[in-house]
RNA sequence: GGCGUUAUGGUGUAACUGGUUAACACGUCGCCCUCUCAAGGCGAAGAGUCCGGGUUCGAGCCCCGGUAACGCUACCA
């Protein structure tokens, strides 16, 4: 597939954390870009300069570059180095401002934007007598006719103004790659401002609507792919575009994510950020692949599982749809524990050593190296029991010990150790650990435990369960076979990990 | 209120230019494996496509009319 002239863009506002809409939506933009051969660019919208934050730019690009969508154009990295990549910079707004200046004194000039004096109370209550009568809300033209000495004297007489664009009385028209052909009356549209009055503290600012077109046309933005809250705002935008002749880019408007509850997804349903998922170990192809799956299917209709380089391949704005989804962590999990199976052994130490330094007393004595192996087996075995990287250490938290005042004051181990049989079973075990020497290994113990069977005709739950007590506290977990050598090697690292030996007996000895 | 967008099992998506019992995945439930919990394997239930009309031999796909949700309706982005 070839586009030559496919220039994307991804522009989010620096105002907060990159939220998986946002990413969703750099995801799609990245795609495209990639499958036609285009060019990705970042932009950052900052013009409003009370909420913007540098923070938030440096956060938002070291998220973007962890999903692995590198920008083609755009800012340096981070938001400090004053490299910027790309020919049709500056790509922040707040550095643009003297562009949108001259854009402004031209539509002035030619008389196809004016200067509006009213004020705030003066159009609210313009607003109200619309709404009064259910009527449109549109603004009432009164200063497109002001002549040149009216307006001579409303400024020498110190009025602030705001600029605002005439628009043509016929519809506006868009196309959209995923819903298709869009229309809207120009009379829905009203005269948008452009330009803030010179009072408050966004003074002669520039607004939203009319910076992003300015900064599409001439970062020659091919395709406009972005959120559907734009969607009502688009015709503003193809106003601007034909008044100053630009030709109206594709547009491509994603639907909303929305939560279990059918709002718009926010805070309170759970993790929303980048940075909060990966804070939570979840892997980033498994972000981009639920991202990519969420508002679109692949052409076959059954692969669900894809690379960001299949993704690639198989990406289309075409089949992208156009209802909003809901996000399901459920199946967010699905994926990432699909992916944390694939990750070879190396780069999973490491993505998951840092959740278990500090969190276990002896641990950080310990260096990584030191625990190589054994740290690889430990996660290994549980690996298979959590969603996300940060439930490991609570999962893993047996081998290293356990508390026994806890484990015997627990519901169902009281339920467990009650029976005769358990206490029967303890006893024996008991009486086989003092008598060995050395370390217990798996055939050790499953000789132990053949012969506790064969002694006492106690077997299955009622043998096993009191023992996994003993051992870890819990009546449930990971088989034995794997387990002991794990504790014993343990035991042998200096953790402060009691081996097997020493379990039982401090068990057997309460 | 005005304007716009959307509508397929609990969730995400499929279903070629209208054509057999609406498919796949997650989740749920059951079975197998197993001392247990996961993992894995096998299987099941779950929608008749928002509602009401219409066109057609035939409609989830086309047309008309509703309803609901969401977005915009700002000198926010």
């Amino acid at each position: 597939m070839t586009a030559p002239n496919v220039r994307v863009r991804f522009a989010p506002s620096p105002t907060g954390l990159l939220h998986v809409g946002n990413a969703r939506t750099a995801l799609y933009n990245w795609l495209f870009a990639r499958r036609t051969h285009g060019v990705f660019l970042l932009r950052i919208e900052d013009t409003d300069l009370e909420r913007s934050e540098t923070r938030y730019e440096d956060q938002l690009i070291e998220d973007l570059r962890w999903l692995g969508l590198e920008w083609d154009e755009g800012p340096g990295q981070p938001a400090e180095a004053t490299g910027e990549m790309g020919a049709y910079g500056p790509y922040r707004q707040s550095e643009r401002l003297a562009v949108y200046a001259e854009h402004t004194a031209r539509l002035l000039a030619e008389g196809k934007a004016y200067r509006c004096f009213c004020t705030q109370d003066e159009l609210e209550a313009e607003r109200k007598t619309a709404a009064a009568v259910n009527g449109p809300q549109i603004y009432s033209r009164r200063c497109l006719n002001l002549s040149p000495a009216e307006i001579e004297a409303n400024i020498a007489a110190g009025k602030h103004f705001a600029v605002r664009l005439r628009i043509e009385d016929h519809p506006l028209r868009f196309h959209d790659m995923v819903r298709g052909p869009v229309e809207f009356a120009a009379e829905a549209v009203s005269d948008p401002i452009l330009v803030r009055s010179a009072s408050g503290v966004s003074a002669g600012v520039p607004v939203y609507n009319y910076v992003v077109t300015i900064d599409d046309a001439l970062m020659g933005i091919s395709h406009v792919i972005r959120g559907d809250d734009h969607i009502s705002n688009t015709p503003k935008q193809v106003a601007i575009y034909q008044t100053f002749g630009w030709k109206v880019p594709e547009f491509a408007h994603l639907s909303t994510i929305l939560g279990a509850d059918r709002e718009r997804l926010s805070k309170r349903h759970g993790a929303t950020s980048i940075s909060t998922f990966r804070e939570m170990g979840y892997l980033p192809e498994a972000l981009v692949n639920y991202l990519a799956l969420l508002g679109w299917g692949a052409e076959d209709g059954n692969t669900e599982t894809f690379t960001l380089n299949e993704l690639t391949q198989a990406f289309s704005l075409e089949r992208v749809t156009a209802s909003p989804a809901i996000f399901d962590f459920d199946k967010l999990n699905w994926l990432n524990r699909h992916y944390l199976k694939q990750t070879d052994p190396a780069r999973m130490a490491a993505l998951a050593w840092p959740y278990f330094a500090g969190r276990f007393e002896h641990l950080d004595q310990a260096t990584q190296h030191l625990l190589g192996p054994w740290f690889g087996r430990l996660l290994a075995l549980f690996l298979p029991h959590v969603d996300h990287l940060d439930q490991l250490p609570a999962k893993a938290a047996p081998i290293f010990g356990y508390d026994l005042e806890a484990a015997c004051a627990n519901e169902e181990n009281i339920a467990v150790l009650a029976a005769d049989s358990a206490r029967t079973v303890l006893g024996e075990l008991g009486g086989y650990v003092r008598a060995h020497n050395g370390r217990v290994t798996p055939d050790v113990f499953k000789e132990w435990m053949n012969e506790i069977k064969a002694a006492t005709g106690i077997k299955g739950k009622d043998l096993f369960h009191p023992v996994r007590i003993a051992l870890t506290g819990a009546h449930s977990g990971p088989d034995f076979d794997k387990v002991l050598p794990l504790i014993e090697d343990g035991a042998e690292l200096a953790l402060g990990i009691s081996s097997v030996r020493d379990r039982i007996e401090q068990f057997v000895g309460v």
